[in-house]
DNA sequence: CTAGGGTTAG
């Protein structure tokens, strides 16, 4: 460790000398040249010596820059760059203010790096002002400096300043699209920056390129677009687009997120020499969400000789816990810490204990939290409070209820807007265009259910709903059977049918899906709030093990606020 | 070394 020097930028006295002199007297050329030859080259390689060291070292930055001053050298623009950079990245306004003055003072804030590196640092860490004030000197024609400004603009979130300012750009690249449309899926607005990537196709002023696509991608994912995401993965074939670590891991996890496995198994399995940690973790994630082995995948992955990392744990974790796999689980757990000595975090005794509950061995669970290091989280309480509910411990799912209150108090928050990219369903909805053939459809289903056996299973109908006529109908009404009414008249027989949900699946629909599974003889993908299911042939991919309700007596405890379908969306 | 990005998940 080195000395605790204080740096020469967060001392008073810079401070002081920066406030009298803010802008100094940049030395002029003859004095330039009045500096011994064997000085300069000294000063050049000292900084050499150093940039490398700060690149090797990003988060010793500034401190290797304090050194490279102290040694008398003189900070060549480089160096000033990579001070910044890590200015920027600490959101450190006070050190790239005192670099700022100590750049004016040996005049090399004009020096283009520098000037974007301040800019890019001041902006992005609220000092849009200070930003600003660099930017209007000088900055003509120069696309890197409009992009940091703009980057400040989206980072202060001021979406009309973000836009006008975006509008009224000199020059606008692909960096400046690629921007806006990062902070459109930064703020959850996916179907805007599906948006603005159609604008930037019909503008032409710029190609996309694979950062473009990383986030045009990542929105498809979360709107569990597939058409869409069968086109961007076409599109980035067809411009041949170079399909780097990031890129590979969206399309792997939106495949995975869009239910479609095989797609994202395509993608991993033709990677090639591009595998990573990442891409693996990728596919591990899409296994475990797509009830696939995931184990025998992590099996796979350490033969190759990867390193796992934390996610990659975390994920096998939630496998262990999803299967109900508990002696694989203790298992990864132990060789997570003793063959790969990765300290466990919060999420992974989470995932222990989701693990121990799932089975219920609450005693197990109970000692892991006793265990752990840190204080549990909302997530732990949650695991907790889900499996004393399926496995009837009221007791203790009590005291974890009243836990998970106290660590998450607005836990039921959000109901996460999607958009449906081909046809939308609302619970109840009686609105869509061929309402009549869907509700036929509907009621034809309905009598090929109860020919199955089917008994409408009302106890999770939570609103207070009296008459059971009235909460039966609701329930046949709930938008996934819609969606699958829709489906199963609108598609050729044999289509998978593929659903996307923004809430749970009730236990009912799940019931119901199962058996239209088989009557239909269709493969039906639906993907809820959490997971995917696939039925096939009167099972689903998920062992019926997602629903704590399921298994929940029609008088036990009311969970609270169970969310009733509201909003779902297309096929 | 100055502008833009992916993987956990109850």
């Amino acid at each position: 460790m080195p000395p605790p020097t204080v740096p020469f930028f967060l001392t008073s006295t810079t401070l002081a000398a920066a406030a009298a002199k803010p802008q100094g007297r940049p030395p002029s050329p003859a004095q330039m040249q009045q500096q011994p030859r064997d000085e300069q080259d000294a000063s050049r390689e000292a900084c050499a010596s150093y940039a490398a060291r700060m690149r090797l070292n990003p988060q010793l930055a500034l401190r290797l820059f304090d050194h490279l001053v102290r040694s008398g050298a003189d900070p060549d623009h480089v160096a000033y760059a990579l001070a910044l950079g890590r200015c920027e990245r600490e959101r450190d306004r006070r050190a790239a203010a005192q670099l700022h003055a100590h750049a004016a003072k040996r005049g090399a804030a004009s020096h283009r790096r520098v000037r974007n590196g301040l800019i890019h640092a001041y902006a992005v860490s609220g000092m849009l002002f200070d930003a600003r004030k660099v930017f209007d000197r000088g900055h003509e024609g120069d696309t890197v400096a409009w992009n940091s400004l703009l980057r400040g603009y989206a980072a202060a979130g001021d979406v009309k300043a973000l836009r006008e300012f975006f509008a009224g750009m000199q020059a606008r690249d692909t960096v400046s699209w690629n921007t806006i449309i990062a902070w459109c899926v930064e703020n959850g607005e996916y179907e805007e920056a599906i948006a603005v990537f159609r604008d930037m196709l019909a503008n032409r002023e710029c190609l996309p390129d694979r950062v473009t696509l990383v986030s045009v991608i990542s929105a498809i994912t979360y709107l569990g677009a597939l058409a869409q995401g069968l086109w961007a993965h076409a599109y980035v074939c067809r411009k041949g687009i170079q399909v780097e670590e990031r890129l590979s891991s969206a399309l792997i996890n939106m495949y995975s997120k869009c239910g479609y496995i095989e797609g994202a198994v395509y993608v991993f399995e033709n990677l090639g020499a591009k595998m990573s940690v990442d891409t693996w973790n990728a596919m591990l994630a899409g296994f475990t969400a797509n009830g696939e082995k995931a184990l025998e995948l992590f099996a796979r992955m350490e033969i190759t000789g990867l390193v796992p990392n934390k996610i990659t744990f975390n994920t096998v974790l939630n496998a262990c816990s999803h299967g109900g796999f508990v002696e694989e689980g203790i298992d990864c757990f132990e060789r997570m810490t003793k063959v790969y000595g990765i300290e466990p975090d919060i999420a992974h005794y989470g995932c222990m204990v989701d693990l121990f509950c799932r089975a219920g061995l609450f005693d197990k669970a109970e000692k892991m939290i006793q265990m752990m290091p840190m204080k549990p989280d909302a997530a732990v309480w949650k695991a907790l409070v889900g499996a004393c509910r399926t496995h009837r411990n009221f007791e203790l799912g009590k005291k974890a209820g009243h836990r998970l209150i106290e660590a998450a108090p607005n836990d039921h928050a959000g109901s996460i807007e999607i958009d449906g990219v081909i046809h939308e369903f609302i619970s109840g909805d009686k609105s869509h265009s061929s309402k009549e053939d869907i509700y036929e459809m509907l009621s034809e289903m309905c009598r090929q259910l109860k020919v199955a056996g089917y008994v409408p299973d009302t106890s999770q109908v939570l609103l207070d709903i009296d008459d059971e006529v009235v909460k039966e109908s609701s329930l046949a009404l709930h938008s996934e059977k819609l969606a699958i009414a829709f489906g199963l008249i609108s598609t050729a027989s044999g289509t998978p049918i593929r659903i996307v949900k923004n809430l749970r699946v009730c236990g009912d629909c799940h019931n119901a899906v199962k058996l239209l599974s088989k009557i239909y003889r269709r493969c039906i993908i639906v993907r809820d709030a959490n997971r995917f299911h696939h039925f096939r042939e009167g099972s689903c991919s998920c062992g019926d093990f997602w629903n704590p309700l399921l298994s929940l007596a029609p008088d036990g405890p009311l969970p609270t606020a169970h969310p009733l379908l509201l909003f779902d969306s297309k096929l």
